[in-house]
RNA sequence: GCCGAGGUGGCGGAACUGGCAGACGCGCUGGACUCAAAAUCCAGUGAUGGCAACAUCGUGAGGGUUCGAGUCCCUCCCUCGGCACCA
């Protein structure tokens, strides 16, 4: 008997699949269109990684399952080429970027084929390939026309190692993303997406979308929405007459406690520092100074806290009229909210450590009970709700209801705050998209240009789009805050396209963030050339059906995308079919991660698992099934080789069943299937529904099962049920099932079969295990009809020799029944 | 600190809606085959006691609800993920 020689076996299909083209779909008369995508890799370092395939498997079993299921799936690839990470490896290694995404293409194509997914090749794209940057460049000028896209000089994320900013996204515990280095903060002026804008609706439809819980609240996090108040301190010099409009508004979440209210911090950044008159001068420079010293890091890590008083200055309470110390401390964040807050040091954390360092008074103004005799005496803040004590007429009030009275009482306003800022698009490297904009000096100086709060700036006209990225020599980065493109004049010279002088372009390149935020509209239309998403294609695949990636990328990708196509939406660019809604993935499913003797892979551990290795020594089936049996597929699993074992001989049982029943004398057509009906139907109910949960580990199990009860009942399994079990197996193997399906005598492929339906009326079972408890313990199983009463099933529980020693002759109590389940006997 | 997910044999993991805990697989033990090994096949495999039938214990810890709890409630511990001086 031949042995499954896999290696021949895999690739013959794998080459056959493309050259009749399973997997690609009717793009334009598509009558079920299904779209199954997952993230797109970006080609990196060492080739595809053992997590990658895990991520294209999960998704390209449930592909294959909608295909059986009779809907036209649209699997499509391409490489997220652009960006650091690529540019880093090609520093490193000391090729070219240019030459080395070449090089990581065809190692990468060629891997992807090897695992065998249904991967509709003809519409793959690479975001590095001019063709379709192109749009990504006409994407950044229509954000800039609509006002979403602009320029600012503040204080940004930078990245020592990479020599670039980075969004605040990108820096996990102020490291950067991708190097892990510590993340400075410098002055710059870079452009930026008004993805603030977008910050209810990003929050609001999160509600509607059918997405893993995780990612979501995750989501929720990052926008990070309070509601809150604007309430106006006057302020007042004792040796100057200030005008009656010198104030500071502060945001706080708890007006509630305005009474309590002992002193306003200010950002040390805040404007109004340098307008007032302060006698300390000197003291106050010197603290402004050594906070700017301080990164970011070092701001959050002294979690004790500094500041200085503004001498000379006092606030107004607005609600008590008291007059209050301002001061300045490193604890206020010059981003969020007004960079100034009401100091409540009775009732916030960060306050009370202020206040005591500070030697300040702590006003207690909300009281758990009321009306109190006395209140507690504090020993930390009491940050929670109560009533409200030593605020006047508020007195005894809850504090819920006192937020809005005390507001309106001071002439605040209520305010929504976000957490999340706009996001910085630009980049000082080389490998990316050309921004698309052009500076013309001329027409700054004349207050000329496209946006009026932005003179001098013009898009690149369509026509001229792409701005191709020049091949050049000295691409590495130097730190200086400039992309390379600005010491290649060729590149940066050109003409303003308001007053045809001589002007500039602009050097920075795009986040590759920009890349990914809209390749999905691509894959349908990627041989359209004359929009970046065919109007009518797109209306007949998207929104996406199923979109499959990691989680690491929930606040990141997974925002970015989901607001560009908002912003396109309303730019009436881009349209889904009404039933959609706006969200370009309705169903998002993020898959676990696969990690090492329990930690994550990665290089500097030198635990990643290469997948090459074990495709060449067990074959793309036996790694898919195997990566798919360690766990749920959105829990990821711990990946250790000895467990391969099992798939192995799973996939050798299955081959050397077939080989038999080729030769073996069988029993007539006829006379089979009655003993092996009930178990493959079970299983047809058990893996459909698996499946479309994407729980392929108990599928699998169960595919195991059903190879059992065949194995001992060979002679009863006939040609159409050796058929079915094949296609029960086809999204896992696609390779050696489809083997035996051609071997069975089929002309055409497995994978573009019908899935089996199963009949409850074979599930159905008439006889079911009656499990005997006496005082909740099980002592016996007897079997018995389904359906059964209590009566008669009390008759034939009773009639057991080991319930009747265990009851021992004691009185019932009680006698609990679950029908066609349980019988309990409580003495 | 806040929010979320989780903690089940030696290991990865099963367990409908509260109803036989440990499916399936790995590993391990014994056996068959073999000169031998590998591969394969068969049997066993939560712990403790017992020749055995069987009994007792057992799902992070402690308490509770219930005829019955891995599953529900309370308190606590630990692991992982997200946010974090965000007012």
């Amino acid at each position: 008997m031949k042995r499954y020689a896999f290696r021949n076996i895999e690739k013959k299909w794998q080459k056959q699949w493309r050259e009749d083209g399973t997997y690609e779909p009717n793009i334009g008369n598509a009558k079920k269109p299904f779209y199954n995508l997952m993230m797109f890799p970006y080609p990196s370092a060492e080739g595809l990684h053992v997590g990658n395939v895990y991520a294209f498997t999960g998704a390209d079993i449930y592909g294959r399952f909608k295909r059986m299921q009779g809907y036209d799936v649209f699997e499509p690839i391409g490489l997220d080429g652009f960006g650091i990470h690529s540019e880093n490896y090609a520093l490193k290694i000391g090729t070219h970027p240019m030459e080395q995404a070449k090089i990581s293409e065809k190692r990468f194509y060629k891997q992807l084929e090897a695992i065998g997914n249904g991967f509709a090749w003809n519409e793959r794209l690479e975001t590095y390939d001019p063709t379709y940057y192109r749009w990504t460049q006409w994407i950044f000028t229509q954000m800039w026309k609509h006002g979403l896209a602009y320029r600012k000089e503040q204080s940004v994320n930078w990245c020592p190692s990479c020599k670039t900013v980075l969004a605040d996204e990108q820096v996990i515990n102020e490291h950067c993303e991708r190097c892990n280095s510590t993340v400075k903060s410098r002055e710059l002026e870079q452009w930026f997406f008004r993805i603030t804008k977008y910050a209810e609706r990003l929050l609001n439809n999160l509600e509607n979308i059918d997405w893993s819980e995780r990612v979501k609240i995750a989501q929720r996090n990052w926008i990070g929405k309070s509601e809150g108040a604007l309430i106006k301190f006057e302020i007042q010099s004792k040796t100057k007459k200030l005008t009656s409009n010198t104030y500071v508004e502060v945001f706080t979440t708890r007006p509630d406690t305005l009474f309590g209210a002992t002193y306003v911090v200010l950002a040390p950044e805040h404007e109004l520092v340098s307008k007032l008159p302060i006698k300390n001068q000197e003291e106050v420079k010197k603290y402004i100074k050594h906070t700017k010293s301080k990164t970011e890091q070092e701001r959050i890590e002294h979690k004790d806290k500094t500041g200085v008083e503004l001498v000379g200055v006092k606030a107004i309470n607005p609600a008590n009229k008291e007059l209050i110390p301002i001061f300045i401390a490193d604890y206020v964040l010059p981003s969020y909210g007004t960079g100034a807050i009401m100091a409540v040091p009775a009732h916030d954390t960060r306050d009370w450590k202020f206040a005591k360092k500070f030697d300040l008074p702590v006003k207690m103004v909300i009281c758990t009970h009321y009306p109190a005799p006395t209140c507690p005496v504090l020993e930390e803040a009491y940050e929670g709700d109560g009533h409200l004590v030593d605020s006047g007429r508020f007195d005894g009030m809850k504090s819920k209801e006192a937020m809005r009275k005390i507001t309106k009482y001071v002439g605040g306003k209520y305010k929504t705050q976000y957490r999340i800022r706009d996001w910085l698009i630009s980049r000082q490297r080389y490998w990316g998209v050309p921004i698309p904009m052009i500076f013309c000096k001329a027409c700054a100086a004349d207050k000329k240009g496209e946006q009026k709060d932005m003179p001098g700036w013009y898009t690149v006209p369509e026509k001229d789009l792409p701005v191709e990225l020049p091949h050049i020599e000295k691409f590495r980065p130097e730190g200086t805050g400039k992309s390379p493109l600005a010491s290649v004049p060729e590149f940066y010279e050109t003409t303003c396209p308001g007053c045809n002088e001589v002007a500039r372009r602009e050097t920075d390149v795009s986040d590759t963030f920009l890349d990914s935020a809209w390749y999905y509209l691509r894959y349908p239309s990627a041989s359209d050339k004359q929009h970046a998403w065919n109007p009518k294609t797109t209306r007949k695949w998207l929104p996406v059906n199923l979109y499959t990636g990691g989680a690491e990328h929930s606040v990141l990708h997974l925002l970015y995308v989901r607001f560009v196509a908002l912003a396109l939406q309303d730019m009436k660019l881009l349209s889904f079919p009404a039933i959609s809604g706006e969200e370009p993935f309705p169903k998002f499913r993020a898959h676990g991660l696969i990690i090492k003797d329990g930690a994550k892979m990665s290089k500097s551990r030198g635990n990643v698992v290469n997948p090459d290795e074990y495709i060449e020594r067990f074959g793309a089936d036996t790694l898919r099934m195997y990566l798919m049996f360690l766990a749920p597929f959105e829990e990821g699993g711990d990946f250790h080789d000895a467990g391969i074992l099992g798939i192995v001989r799973f996939l050798d049982r299955v081959w050397k069943l077939f080989q038999s029943l080729h030769t073996e004398n069988q029993m007539p057509e006829k006379k089979k299937d009655v003993l092996l009906q009930r178990i493959l139907h079970k299983t047809i109910k058990k893996v459909s529904e698996d499946i479309e949960v994407l729980k392929y580990n108990t599928a699998i199990s169960a595919l195991m099962v059903l190879l059992g009860a065949i194995e001992e009942h060979r002679s009863h399994l006939s040609v159409a049920n050796r058929q079915l079990f094949l296609k029960l197996l086809a999204p896992f193997a696609p390779h050696i099932t489809e083997e035996l399906w051609y071997e069975l005598g089929n002309k055409t492929s497995i994978h573009t079969e019908p899935w089996p339906k199963y009949s409850p009326k074979f599930i159905k079972e008439d006889m079911f295990e009656l499990v005997i408890q006496v005082n909740g313990k099980v002592r016996d199983t007897i079997t018995l009809p389904r359906g059964i009463t209590e009566t008669e099933a009390k008759k034939a529980a009773l009639a057991s020799e080991a319930i009747q020693k265990h009851l021992n002759d004691r009185k019932l109590k009680k006698v609990v029944f679950v029908k066609d389940r349980l019988i309990n006997f409580v003495v």
